[in-house]
DNA sequence: CTTGCTTTGTAGTAAAATTACAAAAATTAT
DNA sequence: ATAATTTTTGTAATTTTACTACAAAGCAAG
């Protein structure tokens, strides 16, 4: 009875995930195992019965009821639901590292939920006024020269696409001495656009010093505090979740989401007509998508 | 069970709600009821036991239950379930349209928005045993070739990237004539990977024919239903939450994603040590990421 | 060691959901 | 128009699932 009420005071909480997790410490051992057990994945003991759930905690059925009536819940069916709907709008608080044992649809529900975690970091991070300054930039340039380099190559690619199908003049050199040598020949009117993951590959930061040395404008899509961030005039900055190994999930889905909202804001801002025209024009010489 | 068939067609959409919306209209009068009833208030409808919401919508039990399972739901328990999650998502229940008027706060958050429902909605069609079949295949073949044009081109660089990293020899031949040249001459072992947003552009087609006729293994990652899928072996599919114009968001994320998901299968399928010195191998020529 | 209190499990009960089957309605063919 | 067939809906029985009452086990204090 002591206990009910002690857990029953943390219920003002967001989600019944949370609760448990912070009721961990303070629970007996039969609710822990219960507990513990639930926590392991969420997702999957929304789909069990009382007796299952039971039975895989190595606790008896009413154990398990009474558990659920802890957390302000009428019993273990409303338990479920409750739980289901926390595991819905908590995907993205924690992320889960894809484990060399998980099966098929462990690491496909991982990545998934990974990518939505860091979009949503990305969310609440993102400044607005950066893009507003970088949209300004982008449709003020006369040419826009886009480098990245490894994993990022395909990102610009992207970017050259997207910029491109705005109606701007974007250019991906695809070679690191033409990247060189766009870098060094720059002309009032350019603009050089970078991207990096890590923000410290050699190469790139070689580029974006030779622009440097002409006081050419230099937007990055960068981890803030890299050194190509540092060396940039306006930083588009990439939060990331956390660092897990490459396997998880690759933040670039996070950077082309980026892309997609720059295409946009430069869409938007370029009066609406110009772009359907620019648009179509495009479609003559590439078949569009 | 004409009906059964068709409504549970379109049971790959987003979300129980919306998927209820949408078949409305192609209900009997019986189901209508039912929907109708739920759809009032869907919060309400999961706190309810099938011998209430039968009682209130006039209807039987059973044929509360049956409609359950026309929304390939195992029974009751799991609707209410799915429908707990549903009304919960909320958000991601609509896609919002950028619109010229929006600031850049606006079409920010829209952007994220948009791209997170249609990984959500990705998470709920996706097809474990073809990602499974998939990486078998990848990991089988000899060489894999990948082709994506327009803006799957970038799509298709990074495929390259991502499948070298897991340590199988993977070629993104760039210009066309390469890609008809590839195509023809297959050889055994080889691996056909076509990319398409689309999946109607008349170029890749071309490919996935010329691959068709030695009889070689084609996977696609394209939009279902589309001539590329009819013509692969293997179809991972990409639902499409609407097809709102191209400035509201890209689904090439999505694509990403499931690189990132074929990665890591490919990664965890082959021993752990094996990876890592491909890894490291890797890294020697390409400075990765 | 015993008493009293708390916690956990067993067994029985109640409720909820599902199935099998039969009746009714709707559709088709004659 | 009506008989025959198919589809849809409901009734009743069955099964599954969750809950309750109570008893046994564990634990703490005297």
């Amino acid at each position: 009875m002591s206990q009910m009420n002690k857990v029953a005071a943390w219920s003002s909480e967001l989600n019944l995930i949370c609760e448990m997790r912070s009721a961990l410490s303070h629970l007996n051992k039969t609710e822990k195992k219960i507990a513990q057990n639930i926590l392991a994945d969420p997702e999957a003991a929304t789909q069990k019965s009382i007796a299952v759930l039971a039975k895989n905690s190595g606790v008896s059925e009413p154990s398990v009821n009474r558990f659920c009536k802890r957390f302000d819940t009428t019993g273990f069916p409303d338990f479920k639901l409750k739980l289901a709907k926390a595991a819905v709008s908590g995907i993205w608080e924690t992320v889960h590292p894809v484990k060399p044992e998980d099966d098929t649809g462990k690491y496909t529900t991982k990545i998934i939920n990974n990518t939505i975690a860091n979009l949503m970091a990305f969310k609440q991070s993102v400044s607005y006024q950066q893009i507003q300054l970088a949209v300004d930039a982008l449709i003020s340039a006369k040419r826009i020269f886009i480098v990245g380099l490894g994993g990022s190559s395909a990102t610009a690619r992207d970017a050259e696409c997207k910029f491109f199908q705005s109606g701007l003049s974007a250019c991906y050199p695809v070679d690191l001495i033409m990247q060189r040598m766009v870098a060094s020949n720059y002309a009032v009117g350019d603009l050089y656009f970078l991207i990096s993951q890590t923000g410290e590959t050699k190469e790139i930061i070689e580029v974006a010093e030779l622009a440097k040395l002409n006081n050419a404008p230099i937007i990055c899509l960068a981890p803030e505090m890299s050194r190509l961030s540092r060396l940039s005039t306006l930083k588009l900055q990439i939060v990331r979740v956390n660092s897990l190994d490459r396997l998880s999930f690759s933040s670039q889905a996070t950077y082309q989401v980026m892309l997609d909202i720059l295409a946009a804001g430069i869409s938007v801002q370029k009066n609406t007509t110009a772009r359907i025209l620019n648009k179509d024009c495009f479609k003559e010489c590439y078949k569009v998508i």
